[in-house]
DNA sequence: TATGAATGAGTCTTCATTCAT
DNA sequence: AATGAATGAAGACTCATTCAT
């Protein structure tokens, strides 16, 4: 959002990379406060000081508390959405295989509170804000949805997996997942999300074989 | 300024029953503004409109705004967790059938917004007021999984469910559901949610066969 | 704009009263302090001081700063534009007379600072609230322009005047007095208004014998 | 960031003689905005981008807000009153005629807003700064006044005028342009002021011939 | 001289809560 | 039990002014 010219030639001066760096500073720590306490409830004094600068200058950046809720929930969409696209274009030859990388990737980094802060603050303000909810379901939760389903579909076109309802897997990938990261970091539960390796396998080992005892 | 008929003889008038629901009604108005706008934003006097009553009257049966929310999550608590415990215990002999029933019975609920505002709820205030948190976690989350894993280890263990981490078969069945209801409540997307049976099966189907085609 | 019961039968509690004569001391509060600060460097505070309430009590009343100056000005409208027309409508037949009194009349009022206090106050919001001006222009002032120059117009008819533009004797007659309202109040000057029938006798001199030496 | 060229040699860049005419650029921009919106609503802001310079560039020049309020009711002082009292001088020998043009030049210079923004200005701020009012009202109007009268004196001096209360004639001679200007440029009424010579003949048929029919 | 960046102090407005009736 | 009126405390936002460069 915030143009930064390319540095040329000399060293620009440090003061200098500190304005340029400003909106990311303030961005973090919105996100810091809004997830802390809720969107209301976080104060721009306290987003302030935890940027290191004045309530004011936030207002340098950003035009209203509003504002700063949306750059920062957009900040964090571009490179979401297009990163399960990307790795689940890659995994088209073998599915299986990239479900349990994607899976094991999505567990290590959903270790990471800071991972399920943006969701969490969309949850909370979804009823006051439905838009901004919309947006994120569009450019984010669809987005990532669709990718998995385009990966389960080549899966089965090459038949390394069976006739299944591909929005019914995605959703059994994608729901324990998201279910244990709020148990963990919203509600502050025991985790199973320490081991990645181990909840992915156990993951699989139902989605894989199913719960019945075969012959 | 309501005519307040004089106290007569022996059936209770009207308006003392009307008297004693007031603590439910504005629980209920309570919880419609909360989720609506979050904890922060609903103000005290929408409650009381929404109740029929005047802001000053909330005061008469909940000492704060807090405590009402308190009340208010206290109050959807017991029957939830105790329901689940009931239904799991009551399928043991049966685990996955019985499985099936609580996964139908759950999905056509959750296509209530009511009945998952709550978990928003809390979801949103959980970062201002973690004990919240942690008192549902404990009270109604951790019982229901616990229900469930005794559900699956009873299945494990009259051999109608194969050896498999009970915690991860219990994270694959809520998971999804959770998810799915997210999807459809909070960000406004099109839902499975609206056919019970068909979601079910499509997610048994999954859970129960696996994915990998069988010979 | 508030609503007043006629006071049916008891007396009325003094605290009833007081709460309905709220709003117009809170006008009043207003005026003095918009007329001795302007419109923005007075503060709600210091108005809800001067009205004896607290600042927020205001709110209950006016729902901005803006609604109470224009509260303010409507309410100081009725009253002056339908007096002007009363006046000179009552005297068509005399109008020399007439206009003699009605100036009389509005140097005694123009005495009192409390009366030019809301034109001095549109003086000094015109530039930026233009629809007030245009208000009070409407209702006000070109409502008392048009009452004298009928008054002017039937003196006409009737040979008490002599054929002038009657458009230029409104002037000639509201100019002098706005000019040394504004000279006493707004500039602080030493006034000649402490004595309205010499002043109006002067102003008349000069009005209906003219200037130069008569034969 | 403007490229600055090296001082070169002899004739004074331009840039140099921009950088003289600065503290009239703002003091003219300042007017145009504490014209537009009232002393307090101005922002120092906007009168900079009106005067072409950054907001901060405008303390090199002035101290402070109030100080540019002063310099610029100053800076208008001096030329108003000296030409008042040049005017009322040279036109002692034929006071009626002096008197018609100086209606006259008033009227003209009174249809260019500009010239009425400083009197309007003082009006609204007066409340806030007494002394202003008060330096305005001694160095402009009374002196303005005083050449009037004394222009008047000697008209009866002569015996061109006959024997009136100067002040009153002096009243009767502003009090309509002001009021006109006034009614045109605040209140934004349809005016009489872009036929000076008419306006003005109008003016003086009442005053010269009062209103009464002659014999 | 000139300015982008920064901020302290201040103001409007809101709202949970209290109280007199 | 019920409420209209009242308010203290708090927070978003603004802006004149300063300062480092």
């Amino acid at each position: 959002m915030a143009t930064r010219p390319a540095p040329t030639g000399a060293p620009p001066p440090r003061w200098r990379r500190r304005a340029q760096a400003r909106p990311e500073e303030i961005l973090e720590a919105a996100l810091a406060e809004f997830t802390a306490k809720g969107f209301e409830a976080a104060r721009m004094e306290d987003i302030a000081a935890a940027a290191g600068i004045s309530k004011a200058s936030i207002y340098l950046y950003f035009p209203s508390k509003l504002a700063l809720l949306e750059a920062l929930i957009e900040a964090k969409v571009a490179p979401l959405a297009q990163q399960a696209q990307t790795l689940a274009a890659a995994g088209a030859a073998d599915p299986l295989t990239a479900l349990r990388m994607l899976a094991t990737l999505a567990t290590a980094r959903m270790a990471d509170p800071k991972v399920i802060a943006v969701p969490r603050l969309v949850i909370g303000i979804s009823g006051r804000f439905p838009e901004i909810a919309d947006y994120y379901r569009t450019n984010v939760v669809a987005k990532a949805r669709g990718a998995l389903e385009q990966l389960i579909e080549a899966g089965i076109a090459n038949g390394k997996i069976r006739r299944v309802d591909t929005s019914a897997v995605v959703r059994a990938f994608i729901g324990p997942l998201f279910f244990e990261a709020m148990w963990t970091h919203v509600l502050g539960g025991e985790t199973a999300l320490t081991d990645p390796q181990k909840l992915i396998e156990q993951q699989f080992d139902v989605l894989l074989n199913g719960l019945e005892p075969r012959a």
